[in-house]
RNA sequence: UCCUCAGUAGCUCAGUUGGUUAGAGCAUCUGACUGUUAAUCAGAGGGUCGUUGGUUCGAGUCCAACCUGAGGAGCCA
């Protein structure tokens, strides 16, 4: 029988000093001299290693040499402090097994720093670094937060299907499912693909959002939200883009949007405040993760403010809540504007932003989040409510300094007339959708909603630059790996 | 998909205007060292220079196509 092992996290937190215990973990590096060798291990619940102490002469040299950068090993020993500097407790080993041995001719990773390009190749193996294994731990944090956040606030946590029917939400390319043998796809008379012969009797794709289902949830249960996998086979290669995503998408009955932008700006601050009240090793560890790579940048491109002073400055000041007007007007009139320093000159109303002008308003003019609203209609989603003036919606875009968009929202057309209306302006085939017009036609109530991109969440509370490394598994055009 | 840049040892990179046997640091291995902190010191092994084709007496270096990666744009979360 092994003993129960302690988690290391607790050990290091704790320092029973005197006391015997069993850690177990995979060894990061390994220093030895002719008597002693010094193990840095770490299992994952801490950003911290626990250095295990092990004499030379007592375990030998063939069990020392199994225990290279890599390996699994069990250790149990008594706690003490520590006669080095670096660290105020160690483990003196008195027992060592190990469970996987770990070919250090083989074992790409090395006790030395590797390019987030190089880890993206060996994916299955990344999460043992500290990088990694950090923004999973505040990832993970992230994601309990926004539960709690929910919960605190009496909204249902809902889920939406993955493989739906409907192509009409326009929320961009989809990936189709289906169980023909591709190469021998049933045909109809048309010449056309059959669909009724495949699994669903017609044509399914993987969701690219869960906000029209969750409309129906909502109309029942007033507050809702989901928060799941997103698919858009989009051919995208950017550092905020996946073909894979999680999104969080909460529908609140009875909220215009303004309250959808409150509760927006609330649930960021509260997700902000969550992972600088409980992630604070990690992303002390990120924080300075940053700024090595910041070193090598020219001196312009340089972040203004650390991890944690971004994160603190979001989360004391409110964020600018612009009208799309308000800021074509300030775009209109800025210098880079006027000096035609945009690839694309804002000429008036109605041209959509591009990101070099988001960019501008978030990096340059305001210098903190910002909120657009009441965009175009012509450039908006055909379920955005229509507002009087007759030109524009009531959509709303968070923009985030380095990121962009992180949340796009809107109140809901409500009104059946205006809605079937503006679904034949933009030919969305209404035979499709009855079941979602019904939430119009039965108990119509005003109410509103948003997507958080949880990724981009996580790309800004981490300051990591690509998307791809703040998901396990990133799967992006032409990878599919792991 | 478009534009730009890159691909040299396991990793990170250097390699002059094309010119003999392609280099460094780290990692690995061997040895030294009574407690180290990405330990240190000494030595060793390790390369079809992304692929294919071309120019040339001669190509890591020049040209073309392709592959892969990165950054930017578009699409968006």
């Amino acid at each position: 029988m092994r003993e129960k092992r302690t988690k290391i996290k607790h050990v290091l937190s704790n320092e029973p000093l005197g006391e015997s215990l069993t850690v177990m973990g995979w060894v990061r590096t390994k220093r030895a001299s002719k008597s002693v060798a010094f193990i840095a291990l770490n299992d994952g619940s801490s950003i911290n290693n626990l250095q295990v102490v092990a004499d030379a002469e007592k375990f030998g040299e063939e069990l020392l040499r199994k225990i290279t950068t890599g390996a699994s090993i069990s250790a149990t020993g008594k706690l003490v402090e520590s006669q080095g500097a670096g660290q105020t407790c160690e483990l003196v080993a008195e027992q060592i097994e190990v469970f996987g041995e770990a070919d250090p001719d083989k074992y790409p990773l090395q006790p030395k720093k590797h390019s987030l390009e190089f880890l993206r190749e060996i994916a299955h193996l990344r999460p043992r670094t500290n990088t990694f294994s950090a923004v999973m731990r505040v990832r993970h944090a992230l994601a309990f937060a926004v539960h709690q956040f929910f919960n605190e606030k009496e909204f249902f946590y809902i889920n939406t299907p993955i493989i739906t029917a409907s192509d009409a939400e326009g929320a961009g390319e989809t990936f189709h499912v289906t169980n023909f043998d591709l190469a021998n796809v049933p045909k109809n008379d048309e010449g056309g693909v059959d669909y009724k012969q495949d699994f669903f009797e017609k044509e399914a794709n993987l969701t690219v959002s869960g906000q029209l289902e969750g409309e129906l949830a909502a109309m029942a249960l007033s507050d809702i939200y989901t928060f799941g996998p997103t698919f858009r086979a989009e051919n995208s290669n950017t550092t905020r883009h996946l073909a894979e995503f999680w999104m969080i998408e909460p529908e609140m009955a009875f909220y215009d949007l303004k309250d959808n932008m409150d509760l927006a700006e609330e649930m960021l601050k509260y997700l902000v405040k969550y992972a600088l009240d409980n992630c604070a090793d990690d992303l002390a560890f990120l924080e300075k993760r940053a700024a090595d790579e910041d070193k090598n940048k020219p001196q312009n491109e340089r972040a203004e403010m650390t991890l944690t002073e971004r994160l603190r400055f979001v989360l004391e000041n409110d964020f600018e809540r612009v009208s799309y007007t308000e800021a074509i007007e300030i775009l209109r009139n800025s210098k880079p504007n006027k000096k035609k320093k945009f690839s694309y000159v804002i000429e008036g109303w109605g041209a959509d932003l591009q990101s070099e002008h988001e960019r501008f308003l978030v990096e340059k003019h305001f210098k903190k989040p910002v909120i657009l609203f009441d965009y175009p209609k012509d450039i908006k989603a055909f379920y955005m409510r229509q507002n009087d003036d007759e030109k524009t919606v009531g959509a709303m875009d968070i923009l985030f300094p380095g990121i962009g968009e992180i949340v796009g929202g809107s109140q809901r057309e409500e009104r059946m007339d205006k809605l079937s209306q503006r679904m034949e302006e933009m030919d969305i085939p209404a035979e499709e959708m009855e079941w979602y017009l019904d939430t119009r036609r039965f108990g119509a109530v005003p109410h509103s909603g948003f997507g958080l991109g949880f990724e981009r969440m996580i790309l800004f509370v981490t300051g990591m630059g690509n998307i791809r490394d703040v998901i396990p598994f990133p799967r992006t055009p032409g990878n599919c790996e792991f």
